[in-house]
DNA sequence: ACCTGAACACCGTTCAAGT
DNA sequence: ACCTGAACACCGTTCAAGT
């Protein structure tokens, strides 16, 4: 609401790299992927476009930053609490990533097109390694790590997205249990002999806690790593 | 290489909105998502913008539709098989999706973005629906389905991204091979303190088959719905 | 070294006009 | 009903020129 930047207003810090990439999350954030251009850029920076390009080499690179940015502050702030378990550390990188997600929606889109274009570039090692020492800590052996770590990565990233375009607005007016139940009635309207599991999805649908159906996902997922573990010996009497 | 349609070839079947996508789906295969435009749409239908605009609302609406088209074909390969168990079947739906996201590249991105465009409009009950079918015939308890679908969604959906990514080349005359190992030995060059995990992954990812990696999730998945199966009730004395 | 701002090529979309 | 194509507003990017 608060306008932090107005046209008249004299830059008074001197133009930098940091500078463009913390308004281009701003724009970002307040007015979404299409309201981040290099006019919108170049008013709220009082400037022109030739100077945001001495500093950053296209939209494409700022766009990086970005993400870049924004992941990293997520991925920071998580091990200041408690060690607790390696399962408590791995929720608390998944929420954080949740809640970044959350903030930013624009991230989402962000992060799958920064796999495509930067193939393997500083966001990714960052999210893989934050997942991966939790994959390890909780004893998974090495051979797995990739497969597990991956399986983790992938679920978050989505899963958080989806729920990033549940909690925004769609239309005026309109608030996310609004916006869910609009997606579940929709889901029931579909053909019953072509969409019976949706349908039937439907109704269960709204209901559920957005954190806690996410964290079901990743404890579903861990589930799986505690019961392959060995699979070569031991006959395992269990039921 | 060989062109279809030529500039003055004469158009001899009508406009439609099925010839619109048709030719959508072939320039973002040929000339990635970059390529779609309605200059190239004009050229290539040989008439004017007005004319697709008849038949299509706009550009997103268009990118939705070609989407969707790519995937229901994908989807629509399967069941001609045969059923075995539920387990092959999954698999089946979940390589047909891999299998169209490595030919069409431009899929992993609009799927996510169509994600949050028309939110869970038709693209999305698809591959639910046909992931779905399966986990009910995986014997999963109802309460579990979407969890379980999702998970399986946002997994198969994320890695066949990654996949169809290291599938391209990047540059001219870079293979598959080559790109991987080129990942692995940047990977390898990270910092030893901030990233001892992704160096450590770094040495057995670009040996792996891919398919073979792309199935080992969907297994770890599924050995996580076998080992959970009802958890409500029951003291739960762990710990 | 850092910034200015006019200019360029290109894009999605509209719309009066045709058939 | 269906198509044409000029026109409009806007975009990313460049670059000669300034300090």
């Amino acid at each position: 609401m608060a306008p932090r930047t107005r046209k008249s207003e004299r830059r008074t810090e001197a133009l930098s790299r940091e500078r463009i990439i913390e308004a281009a999350v701003e724009l970002l954030d307040t007015a979404g992927e299409g309201g981040l251009t290099f006019r919108a850029l170049t008013e709220r920076l009082a400037t022109g476009p030739g100077a945001i390009y001495w500093h950053v080499a296209n939209k494409d690179e700022l766009l990086d930053a970005a993400t870049d940015a924004v992941v990293a502050a997520a991925l920071a702030t998580e091990p200041a609490g408690s060690p607790d378990s390696p399962r408590d550390a791995l929720n608390a990188v998944a929420l954080g990533l949740f809640d970044a997600i959350d903030e930013h929606p624009w991230l989402a889109t962000q992060l799958a097109t920064q796999f495509s274009r930067g193939p393997w570039k500083s966001v990714t090692p960052r999210i893989l390694e934050s997942i991966g020492r939790q994959v390890r800590a909780l004893g998974v052996p090495e051979r797995r790590w990739f497969t597990v770590a991956t399986v983790l990565m992938h679920y978050i990233l989505g899963a958080a997205g989806q729920n990033a375009v549940n909690g925004r607005a769609h239309g005026p007016g309109v608030n996310r249990d609004e916006f869910l139940g609009a997606v579940s009635t929709a889901w029931k309207e579909l053909d019953p002999d072509d969409y019976p599991f949706t349908r039937a999805v439907a109704d269960q649908m709204p209901g559920h806690d957005d954190r806690e159906e996410f964290l079901a996902g990743i404890a579903l997922i861990l589930a799986g790593i505690t019961a392959v573990p060995p699979p070569p010996r031991s006959h395992r009497a269990r039921r």
